[in-house]
This record gives C-alpha cells, structure tokens and sequence, in this order.
DNA sequence: TGTAGTAGGAGCGCTGACTC
DNA sequence: GAGTCAGCGCTCCTACTACA
C-alpha cells in the first residue's frame, strides 16, 4: 500500500516526539523516512523504470507517492516538519545534554530506533543539519514516550527526564552508566529510578555485561524485541552483550534437554561461547552463584566407557547437575549475587553450598584433576556422576576447628578417615587451606604438637590410596595404637620416632618425653641460646646465626669497586634460601 | 596461576525539602 | 504529621589489572 505523504509527516512527528528533549536528527530523520517506506513496500532503491512496464497491464493499482529517497526527500521532509506548528528546532551546540556526541542518539544512524535498514547521510546534508535537531511540544513528547498526558504525579520530573533519554535511543536501548552520564542525575539515584520506571511498565531494564563492566542495558517497553532481534541490537553497541536472562533460559533448557546432567563443554558449546574465554569466566560465575542457592552443583561425571575396548581408560568430564526446578530466585542467583550472600556468607549459606569451590571459580581450572582424584565421592548407579561432597559439613566459626577436627577425627574410630571426607564433615571445600594449614601443625610432628600429658589428643598422620593416589589417613593416637594392636596398621617412621624418643635437641624428662616448662613447651637447652641465658639483642642474634653474611646492608661497604653491575646486583638481591636452626 | 589492589556500578538507609 | 521525592554517605559486589 502506497503511504501518502501527510500520513508519514504524522509517522515522523511521533519519531521527533519519541526523541524527546534530545531531538531527532537529520540522519535519524532520513532513516526513519526510509523504514516508513520499507514498511509500505516501497524500496528506497528500487527504479521508476522497474514498474513503468506494470501501469498499463498490470491488474495491481498504480504506485503513487515518491519512488526513491534520496538527499532531496529527507531535505523537503525537514523542511516541511520544521514549519510545523508543533516542531521546533534546536541546535545541539548550545543544550546538548551531556555534551558528547558518542552518546547522542539523534545523529546516530546506527540507532535502531526509527529505522528497519539505516540510510546513510550524506556529508552535504550532515553539513547543513548536522548540528540541529526537531523537537516537538511537552504533551505530545509525553504521549510519545509514556503514552499518556504530562502527569508529574505518577511519573516524576526526574523519572521523565530519563525516560526521555531512554526512549531517544529507542528499540537499541542505552545502557545504565550512559544514561547517568547523559542525564547528569546523582548515579546512586539513576538505579532506583530505573527501577520504579520497570515497575511502572515504561520501560525494560535487562542485566547484562557490556562495555566490561555489569550494567543494565534500558529500553521503552514498546521496543522489547523478541531473541532473533537480538544480535542486530547487540551490532549497533559495537560490544560484547551478555544477557543473563537469556542465557539462564537457555541454560535451563539445556539442562532439561539432557536430563538435569550435562557436560560442562556441551553447555558451552549450547550456548554457543566455546572458545570465548571472556564469555565462559562469566558463565562459571553464574554458575558459581547458582550453586550457591542449591539449585545445580558441580559435578565430575565419568564418561561412558569404550564397549569395543573394555580396558580403556576411564575419562572423567566436568558436569553440572540441575537439584531441583529452578525458580525466579535462581534466576536472580545466576544474574547477581543475593546481597548478603557473597563476602557475608552466612553459616547456612556455607553450609548449603555443596559444591567444590574453594575461590577458584573464575579460572577454567576449577573442575581440575584434584577434584578427580579426591577420595570420598559416591557413584551414582545410573549415569555414573560422581558427586562431591553431599554432606553438609558442620563447622562455625564459633567452634574452634583443632577441637571440632579431633572430634571427627575420634568418632572415625580404629578405621581412621581420609583427608577428603574429613573436609566433607568438618569445614566442607569452602575453607579447605585454613583445614589444611591447621592439618600439617597438628600432625607435621605430632609427638610434639601436644604436651605429655596431653598426648592422648595428638593426631596421627598416616596414608593410604585413594583413587589410585595418596591421600592423607588422620587417626587420634588411642585409635591408632589399636590399629596397630589389631595388625591393621604400623608405626611408621614418624610414629617410631616418637616412640623412640624426642627431636635431638630437646631436654629428655625421665620418662623419655620432653622436658616442659610451666606453658607447656618444650625446654630449650641452654647450649643452644645466645650466650647461654637467651638474653641478646637482636643484632647479636643475627651475628650468631650468621645473618651478616647474607645482609645485603652489611655486605655493601666490602663490595668491591671492580665489581659489574650485574655480580652488584647479584650480591644485593641474594637470599638464603632457608635458614637452618641448630636443634 | 593466584592474589591483592583498584575502579566503577549498584543498593541501602538516612536526611531534608516539599506537598497535602 | 504523613507521604513522597531527591540527594548523598557508606558499603558491597564485580570486573579488570598488576605483580609475584
């Protein structure tokens, strides 16, 4: 149907409407003029001659109206919307918000906003309006934009200024740093009014990664544009957009497509980021977040064996497993962290992780081999996910953890417990280092980590395979002489050693152990102390423990003036690589 | 490769001005 | 006085970067 000419001055007065304060500009204007026309099949391209055979025998009417757009019909438009009682025009050099051109929506022929295809402007016409823009009277930006009369009551002079900004950017949205910086509002306010304007209906705000930082990308509700739209949007920012909407819809299809289990590269691959490094730091991210409400854990799943070669090595994959359907909560999860959730992880919250994570989730290696080699998992029957850790582990920050990991240590009993299930039952993946470091002073020198007469609390430290590797085996020193009453187990080295008597250098009480003093450590022989009392300054420390030689300070004045550079800078910057203590 | 530091986005909550 | 709006200090979270 062909589109009569005061039909389009009514299509384009709305355009000059929509762009609100900031005013529609020549390039703008042209691409708009072009997607009324596209939209009543008339091509901006298409030859008089091409229908010239058409009029005489065609059954089809006539086409009437303009043919070709080019300079002089978006001139005569201008011209025309310009003597309009309605329009008025501005120039962009002297009120333009923000003051930056990259962020103007009115001369961008990228914007998506009033065009299905862009028309380029030429550089006579940019010339000429380049700095000018149409603008058109408060009631009928007001109708444009909210669709509704000026009503300060229900839309705020704050809120209708960015609303404004945001419908000037039309069906391309403009993202939330962008609008605080165009609207030149406090950026701790812009948010919550962005808010209210989503809850209102006037607008979509979408979280997403773009410009690489985390931002809402805004858009007029009217412009919400269905997933095939998307990519042509995502081109007219010129950067990489990252919806978490889409991605955890997407996400959870998959998800059920392969039966709540699936390959972590399969779910790369789904979602079509294979190879996008940037993009899958990211995706562990969310999925990190959604492990953290108990929705999916990680898994290590073994693959399905070779049947033509039974003896083929067992491969293990990444997996993640969907626990229950997820809900609007989740979604959140995957999009942002619940405030209170992240550095301020409750005891709960740590409980309720269940998953191996133990900060390392930003990198790619966070399913690595360690977890595979972990004891401790539990098979599933079915499709052979090996799970980790599904119990919730125990430890609160009130308790103290040397006392809570005897206790778990104590009610293994005779049999011991393995490392890994020890961090199940105690402190879980989530404090596996402070365990860890806690683990090696109790039991690196066990017979001297607790007094005589504390003995029977000590941990003994053994080890055993686990998965083909070895792992530590804890017992408490009364469950580990049983074992070894009962043949399951012997003193090893360190265990003979300590039966065997103390460390050489430590003072022998009568009964073989240590010698201690009223603290409860171990007295130190008076031949080891400086000048025999233990009273020294520091520096004569030093001197006695042969410091000197190693001080880059002390060893500057005998440098000698022959010396290179380079043996200078070797003398300064050497070290001992470790200081040995006499026992 | 892991860690610490930094910058920017966003949310919470308080306060003051204004209106009814 | 209550409700609303706007501004702002403080804080947390996230992504990036430099460095060991």
């Amino acid at each position: 149907m062909a589109l009569d000419f005061e039909e389009l001055v009514q299509q384009l007065l709305y355009d000059v409407a929509l762009a609100g304060k900031i005013g529609l500009g020549i390039a703008v204007l042209g691409s708009a003029v072009k997607a009324q026309y596209d939209a009543h099949s008339i091509t901006s391209g298409e030859s008089v001659a091409d229908v010239e055979e058409d009029i005489l025998f065609s059954s089809a009417p006539p086409q009437t109206g303009i043919q070709k757009l080019d300079d002089d019909l978006v001139e005569l438009t201008w011209q025309w919307l310009s003597t309009h009682k309605e329009v008025k025009i501005r120039s962009v050099l002297i009120d333009q918000p923000g003051g930056s051109s990259s962020v103007d929506p009115g001369n961008d022929t990228t914007s998506p906003s009033a065009n299905a295809g862009a028309w380029s402007v030429s550089p006579t016409l940019l010339q000429k309006y380049g700095d000018l823009r149409l603008t058109t009277g408060e009631t009928r930006i007001w109708q444009a934009i909210a669709g509704h009369g000026p009503d300060y009551k229900r839309l705020p002079l704050m809120e209708f200024e960015l609303l404004s900004i945001i419908a000037a950017y039309g069906a391309k949205g403009i993202f939330q740093p962008q609008l605080v910086r165009l609207s030149g509002q406090d950026k701790r306010s812009v948010p919550m009014r962005t808010d209210r304007l989503t809850k209102k209906g006037y607008i979509t705000k979408e979280s997403v990664i773009a410009l690489k930082v985390k931002t809402s990308l805004l858009k007029l509700t009217r412009f919400a544009v269905d997933a095939s739209a998307l990519a042509e949007v995502d081109k007219a920012h010129k950067t990489i957009i990252i919806r978490y909407d889409a991605w955890f819809s997407e996400f959870v299809r998959l998800m059920k497509e392969n039966n709540n289990i699936m390959a972590f590269e399969d779910m790369r691959i789904g979602l079509g980021i294979n190879g996008k490094k940037y993009e899958t730091k990211t995706l562990h991210r969310c999925i990190r977040r959604l492990a953290q409400v108990g929705c999916l854990r990680k898994v290590t799943a073994r693959e399905a064996g070779n049947e033509y070669d039974p003896h083929a090595k067992v491969r293990h994959t990444r997996a993640l497993q969907l626990l229950r359907e997820p809900n609007d909560l989740d979604r959140q999860a995957f999009t942002k962290s619940v405030r209170g959730q992240g550095s301020r992880l409750t005891t709960g919250a740590i409980a309720s992780l269940g998953e191996e994570d133990d900060g390392r989730d930003d990198a790619d290696s966070e399913f690595d081999a360690e977890d595979l080699e972990d004891g401790g998992t539990v098979e599933e029957a079915e499709d052979v996910a090996v799970q980790l850790y599904d119990t919730k582990p125990i430890w609160t920050p009130d308790l103290h953890l040397a006392n809570l990991l005897y206790r778990c240590i104590e009610e293994a009993g005779m049999a011991g417990i393995g490392s890994t299930d020890l961090y199940r039952l105690s402190v879980g993946p989530l404090w596996k280092r402070a365990m860890d470091d806690t683990l090696i002073r109790l039991t690196a020198a066990w017979h001297l980590s607790q007094p005589s007469h504390l003995r029977h609390l000590a941990i003994v430290r053994d080890s055993s395979q686990s998965s083909g590797a070895p792992t530590y085996h804890y017992r408490t020193y009364d469950n580990f002489q049983k074992a070894v009453d009962a043949s399951h187990v012997a003193w090893d080295y360190s265990g003979a050693r300590a039966r065997a008597g103390p460390m050489e250098g430590h003072v022998v009480g009568p009964t073989g152990d240590s010698v201690i003093d009223a603290w409860g450590f171990s007295v130190v022989p008076s031949k080891l102390l400086v000048h025999g009392t233990g009273d020294a300054t520091l520096a004569e420390c030093a001197t006695a423990a042969h410091l000197s030689e190693v001080n880059p300070i002390v060893s500057k004045s005998e440098r000698h003036t022959s010396d290179t550079p380079e043996r200078q800078k070797r003398k300064y910057t050497k070290r001992p690589t470790s200081f040995e203590v006499p026992q």
